[in-house]
RNA sequence: CUGCCCGUAGCUCAAUCGGAUAGAGCACCAGCCUUCUAAGCUGGGGGUUACAGGUUCGAUUCCUGUCGGGCAGGCCA
C-alpha cells in the first residue's frame, strides 16, 4: 500500500520537476485519525525548488493523481501536507490480509534467510542474574524475536567468562566459606564476593554435592584444599542457577560459548600472533601493547600484561573473529553500558587482524542502568556487598510477562527506574494487563458468537464509519511498518508502545459498538475487525515474549 | 580533566530519515455497568521539551555552548 502510494506521488511529482528521486517522497502515518491514513509533506520539501506556495503544489500534485479505489477521500491540509484517506474497499482488504495471514501477520521475508548472531546477557558465573542481566534478556531475546520474524536465521548466544581474575576470586571467597571465614572477617578475600549465595555453594561443595551444567555433571569433591575443584564446581553452581532463572524468563539460548575453550583450542595465541605479524603491536615496560590508536582509540592499550596472562579484551576479539568465521553478516551485542569502552578495543583488534572485517562490525546494543526502586527508596545492586535484586526474585513477584514487559517497554539508552512494586501490582497500573485484558476481550465476544472463525472473512467492502473503528483499522494496518522499524532500530520498545495503543484503541471501540447484533453483514465485519485486532496484539506479544491469554 | 548516553506534565515514559494542536499511563476532578469481561470507557485540569544561541518554510529531534544525572577512561572485568 504504501508502496503503491509512493509511485502514484512520484509519478505526479514527475510532472511538475525532473529534481525528485524516490526516496525524497516521503509517506507518514498522521498521528490523528482526522489526517488521515497516510500523509505526506511533499508539497513542502518541493516549495523551494519550484518557488511555489506549498498548497499550490499540493494542488498540482492532486491533480496529476490518477483515480484509485484505495482511497475515498484525498485532502489538502495545514501548511500544504496531503492527506489520504482508506476507502472502504481498502478496509476490507487490510482485514481479510490479517485475518489470513495470523499468525504471520506483521512478519516478512527481509531477512532473506541470512546468519545473524545475538549475543546477549552473558553474564559472569560470579553470581545470580540481577535485574540489569533481565533487562539485557528481555531486550536482546526480542530483537532476536524481531529479526525471526523478519526472515533471518538468528542464533541466540550466551558468552561465560569463565576465566580470569574474576573466577579466582569466586573461587577464593567459596573456599573462604568452606574454612568458616565469613565475609566480615579480616581473613576474607578483600575482593571476594560478600552475596549469601557464596554461602549456599561453599555448603553444597562440602556436601559433595553433583551440580548438571550443561551436558556435564560436576561433583563436588569436598576437599577444602583442591582450589581446581572449588572452581569447576562454583562455576557448574552458579551456571546452572542461572540457566534455571533465563527459563523462568522464557528466554533460550542455541549456544553457549566458554572464555577458557578461546584458550584451549588456541583461538586466543591466533589472534595475538596474527596481531603482532601484521605489525600491530610493540612491547613496552615488559608488556605487550596493540596500536588501538590506529584505528581510532585515544591511547594504545594493553593485550599482554607483564605477569604474562592477557587482559580481557583479547579473548573477545578471539570470540569475535570465531563469530566472523562462523558466517554471520550480522552480528549484535546486547550489554550493559558500562561496557562501552570495549567497543572501539574489539573494533580495532578485528580491524589489525586484515581480514576484511567491516569496520562498524560488530554492532552494540548497550542499555543504560536500571535503578530499582522498593517501599520509595533505592535499592542498591551490589555483587560483593551483597545485597541483591535477583532477576528471580522479580520473576517470582511479579511474573515473567510483566518482568519482560517492563524490562523491554524502554529504549535502551534511557536509564531505567523499575518500581517494584508498580510492577509487583496485579492491577489496573500495571500495562502488560491492559494489553493482555484485550485479547481476552476479544476471545469472550467470540467465544460467545459460537461461530466459526476461519469464515471472518468479509466478503464485500464494508461502510466502517465510526472513528473508533478507522483508528483501528489504521492500527493494524501499521503493524508490519512497526515491526520493521523496531528491528531496523533495534528497539522493542517500539513494539510495547504500539500494543499499549493498540490496545486502547480496542477497549475504546469495545465500549463504542456492540458487535453481536443481528444484523448478518454488521455484525461479520465487526467481528472480523476485533478478531484481526486479537491477531495482531497476540503477534506483538510473541515478539516481547509474553502470553496472550484467552481469559483473564 | 576527556569520551559516550541521558535531561520532555507532580511521577514513570512516548513522539515515524526534522512535520500539523508535543502524546500515553499513574496521581487528581467529574461522569458511564439489569445488554458481548468496569483489569474497561468518556470528559477535564496539568508543558517556556534543563538553559542560551544557531541552521530553515518548520526543531523535543540537527549543530555550538552552559548546567544537571549516569557510565567509562587500571598491566581490573
Amino acid at each position: 500500500m504504501k508502496e503503491h502510494l509512493t509511485d502514484l506521488l512520484f509519478n505526479a511529482v514527475r510532472q511538475l520537476t525532473d529534481e525528485i528521486n524516490k526516496s525524497q517522497i516521503i509517506i507518514e502515518r498522521p498521528k490523528l485519525i482526522e489526517h488521515g491514513d497516510f500523509s505526506t509533506n511533499i508539497a513542502l520539501v518541493l516549495s523551494k525548488t519550484l518557488k511555489k506556495q506549498p498548497r499550490d503544489i499540493a494542488q498540482l500534485i492532486l491533480d496529476y493523481l490518477p483515480e484509485a479505489s484505495h482511497f475515498n477521500k484525498i485532502e489538502i491540509a495545514g501548511a500544504g501536507f496531503l492527506n489520504f484517506f482508506l476507502s472502504a474497499l481498502s478496509h476490507q482488504t487490510i482485514i481479510n490480509k490479517v485475518i489470513k495471514e495470523k499468525d504471520g501477520y506483521g512478519g516478512s521475508q527481509n531477512g532473506k534467510s541470512q546468519k545473524i548472531q545475538i549475543e546477549f546477557v552473558s553474564a559472569n558465573p560470579t553470581g545470580p542474574l540481577h535485574v540489569g542481566h533481565g533487562r539485557g534478556a528481555a531486550i536482546g531475546d526480542s530483537i532476536a524475536r524481531l529479526f525471526e520474524f523478519s526472515g533471518w536465521e538468528v542464533t541466540r548466544e550466551f558468552y561465560y567468562n569463565d576465566a580470569g581474575a574474576q573466577i579466582d576470586n569466586l573461587m577464593r571467597s567459596v573456599k573462604a566459606h568452606c574454612l568458616n571465614i565469613k565475609p566480615d572477617h579480616k581473613d576474607f578475600p578483600e575482593d571476594g564476593y560478600r552475596g549469601n549465595y557464596i554461602a549456599d555453594i561453599a555448603k553444597e561443595y562440602l556436601a559433595k554435592t553433583s551440580i548438571k551444567c550443561a551436558d556435564n555433571k560436576i561433583k563436588a569433591s569436598g576437599d577444602i584444599n583442591d582450589e581446581e575443584s572449588i572452581r569447576i564446581f562454583s562455576i557448574a553452581y552458579l551456571r546452572n542457577e542461572q540457566d534455571q532463572d533465563l527459563e523462568a524468563f522464557q528466554t533460550n539460548f542455541d549456544i553457549y560459548t566458554l572464555e577458557s575453550d578461546l584458550y584451549k583450542n588456541n583461538k586466543v595465541n591466533f589472534v595475538v600472533d596474527t596481531l603482532i605479524k601484521e605489525g600491530h603491536t610493540y612491547e613496552k615496560d615488559g608488556a605487550l601493547w596493540l596500536k588501538t590508536t590506529n584505528f581510532g582509540d585515544d591511547k594504545d592499550r594493553v593485550m599482554k600484561k607483564s605477569d604474562g596472562d592477557f587482559t580481557y579484551f583479547v579473548p573477545d576479539i578471539a570470540y569475535h573473529l570465531d563469530k566472523w568465521t562462523r558466517g554471520f553478516i550480522k552480528v549484535i551485542n546486547e550489554q550493559g553500558a558500562d561496557h562501552h569502552s570495549t567497543i572501539s578495543r574489539v573494533r580495532a583488534g578485528l580491524q589489525g587482524l586484515n581480514k576484511n572485517i567491516p569496520k562498524d562490525w560488530p554492532e552494540y546494543v548497550l542499555h543504560q542502568m536500571i535503578t530499582v526502586m522498593k517501599d520509595g527508596v533505592e535499592v542498591k545492586i551490589s555483587k560483593r556487598a551483597g545485597s541483591y535484586v535477583t532477576l528471580k526474585d522479580l520473576i517470582d513477584e511479579v511474573g515473567c510477562d510483566a518482568t519482560r514487559y517492563f524490562l523491554a517497554a524502554r529504549r535502551a539508552d534511557s536509564q531505567l527506574i523499575f518500581d517494584i512494586d508498580l510492577a509487583k501490582s496485579r492491577n489496573n497500573d500495571n500495562p502488560v494487563y491492559y494489553i493482555q485484558y484485550a485479547h481476552a476481550r476479544v476471545e469472550g465476544v467470540l467465544n460467545q458468537w459460537e461461530g466459526d472463525r476461519n469464515t471472518l472473512y468479509i466478503n464485500a467492502p464494508h461502510p466502517f464509519e465510526t472513528q473508533a473503528e478507522k483508528k483501528l483499522i489504521k492500527r493494524i494496518s501499521e503493524f508490519p511498518e512497526v515491526v520493521v522499524q523496531a528491528t531496523n532500530e533495534l528497539a522493542p520498545h517500539q513494539i510495547t508502545n504500539f500494543l499499549k495503543d493498540c490496545a486502547a484503541d480496542l477497549h475504546s471501540y469495545y465500549n463504542d459498538s456492540k458487535f453481536l447484533v443481528d444484523d448478518e453483514l454488521t455484525k461479520k465485519a465487526r467481528l472480523a475487525l476485533i478478531y484481526a485486532t486479537q491477531c495482531v496484539i497476540k503477534n506483538g506479544l510473541a515478539l516481547l515474549g509474553i502470553t496472550a491469554p484467552k481469559k483473564m
